[in-house]
DNA sequence: GGGATATGTGACACTTTTATTAAAACGATT
DNA sequence: AATCGTTTTAATAAAAGTGTCACATATCCC
């Protein structure tokens, strides 16, 4: 999963560099000059964080922010700023204006990635995590854990995928496809053959107390899990 | 052993006050003004406990109070909050969202100290020094110490650190980024299979009587701690 | 029944992830 | 500044997971 990160910087070897940086470590970088420019590259795809060089010429850093932060498409979008050396000042009109980080200009990449990654994982909200059950076979998101009757379940991360997709969407039949694109995620090239073979292991993996019968072949269409056996 | 106090208070004067007369008495501050500030200060150090203005401008004191409660490495903060005279409601209403006691504002020094350290005295044990026990693996949080089954097990400060907060947050995966932000500390910049080093050491030093199985890997999610087999 | 089509299954070559080890870096203490 | 104990990094070994294939079996339709 690669996140993007819109790096708003005005002086270009500075940016080139944050560019290089956070290449390596996997992100998507858009760039943008000024504060016109990070308005027009706004759109297209959103960036998952965007960091922002305060000093930007015409203290329009502050303003960006600002702007950010009042338009709803926007507003949830988490900001990091870039200040020079000491100047608590910014750093505290920064947070006031709604930055979630600031991070000081001499700077270490390894301290930049490691914020950017601490602060996508403060923001992204946890998704539904309780438990769930059909017919004494429980799925547990938080300790990533399938239990059988009280036996622990091993499968692997993709079989476990697997099962939590089904058992959030029970009697309803997906197809090879479908299921590539929510389980696998979508634009992976993998055969359609290949979900049988990981349908074969999670029954497998189930099949100790006879759950195997709630994941269902539905022949020319797919598969579907039912807690109706 | 000094206690830090996060002090969210929007009026300047007031929290100047909060800070000299808390310092005097041994506390180590940090000061916040509004809600976003005290968001971003609360990583760094945890504070100990939150001393909090009720009456932050756009209510948002209320707001930070149950964001505080719903996040889980700050639930176990306690919260004071300051309201003004006879705001009766607003306590009500404060308790209710999980504040652990109020002040009113007009009040002496003296009464706030008292208030704060008998808050701390009623939450730390609950929350921090009682002992944990998990299959005859026994954690003393007081006399820093693990027993396995009466023999004194032997570790370094960091898998101490480990096996505490593995302890206190069993049945449950943790990725090696969230493990270094809960047990390094969120500013703290390694790499993230220095976790597995860690790892190993602890299952090596609890490895005698087996409780090493208690480690478990989830592999392509992280480590968790369970008492289940 | 028999051919055509769809699904089940085990094996294998290949990746990715984790475990393990040793050495370098660090930090407090003297 | 030298030492000791600990933490980090980096390099290598080991383990677990993945996708594909070939062939077995099942189902459908005429």
């Amino acid at each position: 999963m690669s996140r993007t990160v819109l790096v708003v910087e005005d002086e270009a070897p500075i940016r080139e560099m944050l560019k290089f940086v956070l290449e390596q470590s996997g992100f998507n970088i858009i760039e943008a000059e000024d504060y016109d420019i990070a308005q027009a590259k706004l759109c297209e795809p959103y960036p998952d964080l965007i960091l922002l060089d305060w000093m930007l010429p015409g203290g329009s850093g502050v303003q960006l922010a600002k702007s950010l932060k009042q338009h709803e498409f926007t507003r949830d979008i988490p900001v990091i700023m870039l200040t020079a050396r000491g100047e608590e000042d910014d750093k505290i009109r920064g947070l006031d204006a709604g930055a979630d980080d600031y991070i000081t200009k001499p700077f270490s990449p390894k301290e930049l990635v490691a914020r950017i990654k601490a602060v996508m994982r403060r923001v992204t909200p946890t998704s539904n995590e309780e438990p769930i059950e059909f017919n004494g076979l429980k799925l547990e998101p938080v300790s990533h854990r399938v239990v059988a009757k009280d036996d622990p379940v091993d499968m692997g991360p993709t079989e476990f995928k697997l099962l939590h997709f089904f058992m959030t969407h029970p009697e309803r039949v997906y197809s090879r496809e479908l299921l590539l694109d929510n389980v696998w995620g979508t634009n992976v090239y993998v055969e359609d053959r290949t979900v049988d073979v990981h349908i074969r292991r999670l029954r497998k993996a189930i099949s100790r107390h006879g759950h195997d019968a709630m994941i269902q072949t539905v022949r020319g269409a797919g598969y579907r899990f039912s807690a109706k056996l």
